[in-house]
DNA sequence: CCATCTTTGTGCACACGTTCACAAAGACAT
DNA sequence: ATGTCTTTGTGAACGTGTGCACAAAGATGG
């Protein structure tokens, strides 16, 4: 998880487990919809099986956020929407910047979803001049230059990282010293922020790479049963065979 | 997380913890860049500082492959990417499909950090005969009607979805049909899949919402400097104002 | 060959997260 | 009112993940 830890105290304050935090989005989209189909309510079975989680879990997840919910009967659905988005801070407008506005920053700028929940995208920031002024999504895209300006008038605290990595930790840097405190990084590489900042990260070729170990675990299981073979530790400089490796794995 | 949990058999055979396992990706990342800078050998030290963990961690998680590693030295690089190439099974070619070819769709044919690493596009789908044909980065979209058929003759285990919500569930049903056993989720939606399928999902709009969670407490610790109210269980009803925590600070 | 110094690999303790299972709360009917 | 039935809220047990701290392994120099 990319999640700035919690720094010195703990986990104190109001102390929702941060696994609890990264449900609650889930909860609220499965009552959204309850909402728009006018359902009153929902008992804890029914909205944890909407969720994709189970109802012990996600009762548990509620009783932090307080004891909302009738017991018998379930909880109201425009209730608990209102105070999970609250507790998102859902509640409130939160002005985003993206920054990078190549094929990604565009879909970025166009997915919907964006502005449907208290985010507004209050710019798009490219390095490239040829770009500056051309509208994409509507929005017209500004110039790197600009970044500080934009941040402290828009009074943004979220940014999207959405350039080539090379350029990542230093548009980071930029960001950060202009007042943003959280940010979303789509680039591929390790972001370093001061205390305070949250940074998230969404890595495609990492979720490819973990679904290929389970891929891989599952094909080598339906073949060797009882596998085995596990490659001698070699000492030093090795060079390594000219490719002969993949020794007997391959799904054959 | 969305990653199918281990069936019957407990984490048995090789049995490498999840969390390391998703740590893995990173390593290799770092290890790369090493290996193009022909830096021969790497302390657990420094490269946990590259990959953004700490030493203790990293040195446990390369524990789970084997015991590579020279004490007193440190890490061979080359071997190592190999390593841990092989245990993510990276070194092999995996054929991947994406469904769903609007702006998201098309951002992900044409990321370049797909094919660097065993990853291949196959093929992109999508719904609309309009796109059929037409070549995306590169590659010739085809009709959502060929799906079963390219999945079956390119041997891809791997589907990206990146449809809208409301089909994403249908396209899952789709691909697992036809033999797709990880999937990889851009869509808005939970997923349902029977069991020995893995479902990994990548989700912009949660994301942003637990940033804005804690965005939205770090503006309100600042105000309301000395915290100390320290949780407290909370008896039972409690009603609490409208608005209970976050002393009525919103800013602005 | 021995001493010293570096760095790994891991036992242990603790924190966090998940799940079970059940008492208590409340709705609802009689 | 009282009893029954449903569903919450949570204590407790368990499993997973993290980080410390240190012994053992090996390199390196005399």
């Amino acid at each position: 998880m990319a999640t700035g830890r919690t720094h010195r105290p703990a986990t104190r304050s109001r102390g929702i487990p941060e696994a609890t935090v990264a449900r609650l989005p889930l909860y609220l989209r499965a009552l959204t919809a309850l909402s728009e189909r006018s359902v009153p309510t929902v008992s804890s079975e029914e909205l944890a099986a909407a969720a994709g989680v189970n109802s012990a879990k996600l009762r548990k997840d509620f009783s932090y956020l307080g004891s909302y919910g009738t017991r018998g009967v379930g909880y109201d659905v425009e209730y608990l929407v209102y105070q999970i988005s609250r507790e998102l801070g859902l509640t409130q407008d939160w002005p985003v910047v993206i920054v990078g506005i190549g094929n990604l920053g565009a879909a970025l700028a166009n997915y919907g979803g964006f502005a449907s929940r208290g985010f507004r995208v209050a710019a798009l920031i490219d390095a490239d001049p040829a770009m500056a002024g051309k509208p994409v999504a509507g929005i017209p895209v500004r110039h790197t230059d600009e970044l500080e300006k934009i941040i402290e008038d828009n009074g943004v605290s979220i940014g999207v990282i959405a350039t080539p990595a090379g350029a990542a930790q230093q548009v980071c840097d930029r960001l950060v010293a202009a007042g943003v405190t959280s940010i979303l990084n789509f680039a591929p590489t390790v972001l370093t922020v001061p205390d305070g900042v949250d940074v998230r990260k969404v890595d495609l070729s990492i979720e490819l790479q973990i679904l290929a170990f389970h891929e891989q675990r599952k094909a080598g299981e339906e073949t060797a049963a009882g596998d085995g073979a596990v490659p001698a530790k070699r000492s030093s400089a090795d060079g390594q065979g000219p490719d002969g490796d993949v020794p007997a794995v391959m799904p054959a």
